[in-house]
DNA sequence: AGTTGTCAAGCTAGT
DNA sequence: ACTAGCTTGACAACT
């Protein structure tokens, strides 16, 4: 098992997702920018290999604007050495990275151009990732989407839109179960439609669940990752108590950790850290 | 130098 | 009607 935790390392004072206004593009600020992400995600990879970090998710920040028609720069090419040398890192010392597109990617959305820019956000990510020429293993993670006030129609909507999809995307992409709207057994029913792996989220899986022990939940989807997907992976965090539902806690508790472990024994994953002080 | 309003994008539930 | 929350605050204009 490898653990990770997503995007920022705080013992580091080098970020590898900074962005600018877009008021403020300019082709300049654009190659600085992404120069230094790629510069701070490769130290970022150096302190995660000597402290037993073997997962990273990166953000999708890496690249600001890369689905934004504002972006015209060929980022592939100009940081082509800089990206194959980090993709070469993660190889050669057994890594794994993964990428979570932010809530306003929806592939299920009613909305064409909510649906057009979707697809272009998932494929710059893909288009990151082979850009590394990682292996299949990296995932880019994505909820189900919307309702939209009939959850059948948004599911098969999901599913349709989700077969339009160019292959680079569908090799990488993965779905989670969310804490309010699509549980597990949504993401299991999609899976037995599309074939898509299902990333297990504990936490969502507390909030929103159909009975399913964390036994049970790790059973069944663990059969849903294929030998090029690599092991599943798994999101793993905690309510902050006193807070909304939804809002993840700042640090471990480690009686409720034993309990997952304990739980967890016997399968094989990659964990994610969603705690706010990694 | 320090503070604070705002930032590409969507949706939902709670207030 | 408004806003917090979402995988992660931080940019940039203002005082």
């Amino acid at each position: 098992m490898r653990i990770g935790y997503p995007c920022i390392n705080r013992s580091l004072d080098c970020t590898s997702s900074s962005t600018f206004r877009l008021a403020s593009y300019s082709e300049h600020r654009f190659h600085q920018t992404v120069q230094n992400n790629l510069h701070c995600l490769k130290q970022i990879l150096h302190y995660n290999l000597e402290h037993g970090v073997g997962f990273f998710r990166i953000s999708s920040d890496i690249i600001p604007f890369a689905s934004h028609p504002v972006c015209s720069v060929e980022w592939g090419r100009t940081f082509r050495k800089e990206l194959l040398s980090i993709g070469d890192f993660v190889m050669n010392h057994d890594m794994r990275v993964s990428m979570h597109p932010d809530q306003f990617t929806l592939i299920n959305s009613p909305n064409e151009n909510v649906l057009t820019q979707s697809c272009s956000e998932l494929s710059y990510h893909a288009h990151f990732l082979d850009s590394m020429k990682l292996g299949y293993d990296a995932k880019i993670q994505i909820h189900i989407g919307g309702v939209y006030g009939d959850k059948k129609a948004a599911i098969s909507r999901f599913i349709k839109n989700y077969n339009h999809l160019p292959p680079a995307v569908k090799n990488r992409l993965v779905i989670e179960n969310d804490d309010r709207l699509f549980s597990l057994k949504d993401c299991l029913d999609i899976h037995q439609a599309t074939g898509i792996p299902v990333l297990l989220d504990i936490f969502h899986h507390q909030c929103l669940n159909n009975g399913e022990t964390l036994r049970e939940a790790f059973s069944l989807t663990a059969p849903t990752w294929q030998e090029q997907d690599g092991i599943p992976i798994v999101d793993y965090s905690l309510q902050q108590e006193g807070a909304r539902k939804g809002k993840h806690r700042e640090s471990i508790n480690s009686n409720d950790f034993k309990n997952f472990l304990n739980a967890a024994c016997g399968f094989s994953f990659d964990l994610m850290l969603e705690i706010k002080d990694k």
